[in-house]
DNA sequence: GCGACAG
DNA sequence: ATCTTGTCGC
């Protein structure tokens, strides 16, 4: 039983999430509410969190949440958590907060029981923030429900208000030079609903980041990009392959541990970049 | 009927 | 989201 998840809510649960998501947008606050996200060098801030659900193959039910969180600025992995869990909802474009997000407030209310100390002060989350259908996405959403400040990181343009991925935009990103270039996404209101971030001198594809809660657009960027090693920022990064590391020590091989080391991420390696030229890679710590 | 579609 | 090795480039 419950192996199968519909493959599409009835139009009636879509306008009960729209109308939701409705109530709470008008919570969101987009500037900055923390000294540390003024500071040109982020002093004050020394946790940064990433949460990312990762899906078992076959099945569409179970997935793994997890919940990390790194030092700043050493970017090292000092709290995680990852639990397996059944997901209720299926995944609607516009409405993926109703499919994830519970099972991510766990993980922040139990961290928040276990070590309160370790409460990370801003959350990367693998999605949009106003960048949305609604103008409020996962990132967004979380964001209001842990009331901490949030990040929307997502990976592609969620077309949008008159976003296309066409030639212009490609062309657009051709154009960014080196890493920390980025350019403006204007909604068809002529609001600028996020940027496009080339998070690395030799990444090809941009982020796409939006504001998710209590921070602006401008501190959004300016963190995710001291968080990126990668492509994908570390905290997201992290909690991705935690997660799925996770699933393959669960349900996976049996044999030897899956990834000795980091892999995933298609092409996000960097080239050669003699900022972090001979890093240690090999770091395989695991605090508590 | 066809294309679009965060994760 | 998931299925996935080697390979090209600096």
């Amino acid at each position: 039983m419950a192996e199968e998840l519909p493959g599409s809510p009835p139009e009636e649960t879509l306008s009960l999430w729209k109308r939701e998501q409705a109530r709470l947008k008008a919570r969101v606050v987009d500037r900055d509410t923390e000294a540390w996200q003024r500071d040109p060098a982020f002093s004050g801030l020394q946790r940064v969190g990433g949460v990312d659900v990762s899906f078992v193959k076959g099945d569409s039910v179970s997935a793994c949440a997890s919940l990390v969180v790194l030092s700043y600025p050493e970017l090292k992995v000092v709290y995680e958590d990852c639990r397996m869990v059944s997901l209720t909802a299926p995944y609607v474009s516009g409405f993926l907060a109703f499919r994830e997000v519970p099972f991510l407030v766990d993980a922040v209310r139990r961290l928040q029981e276990k070590d309160p100390h370790l409460m990370p002060q801003v959350l990367l989350v693998d999605g949009n923030g106003v960048l949305h259908h609604q103008g409020f996405g996962v990132a967004c959403h979380l964001g209001i429900l842990i009331d901490l400040p949030c990040i929307g990181v997502a990976k592609k343009l969620l077309q949008v208000d008159g976003l296309e991925n066409n030639a212009l935009h490609k062309e657009k990103i051709r154009l960014l030079r080196a890493g920390g270039d980025s350019f403006p996404l204007m909604g068809g209101s002529g609001t600028v609903l996020g940027m496009a971030l080339k998070s690395h001198d030799h990444s090809t594809k941009p982020l796409y980041i939006s504001v998710g809660h209590k921070i602006s657009l401008e501190a959004a960027v300016r963190l995710t990009l001291v968080c990126c090693r990668f492509r994908v920022p570390e905290p997201v990064r992290q909690a991705d392959i935690r997660s799925r590391d996770y699933i393959r020590r669960t349900l996976g091989v049996p044999g030897p541990p899956a990834s000795g080391r980091e892999r995933s991420q298609k092409a996000q390696r960097p080239k050669a970049c003699p900022q972090w030229g001979s890093e240690e890679p090999a770091g395989l710590e695991i605090t508590h």
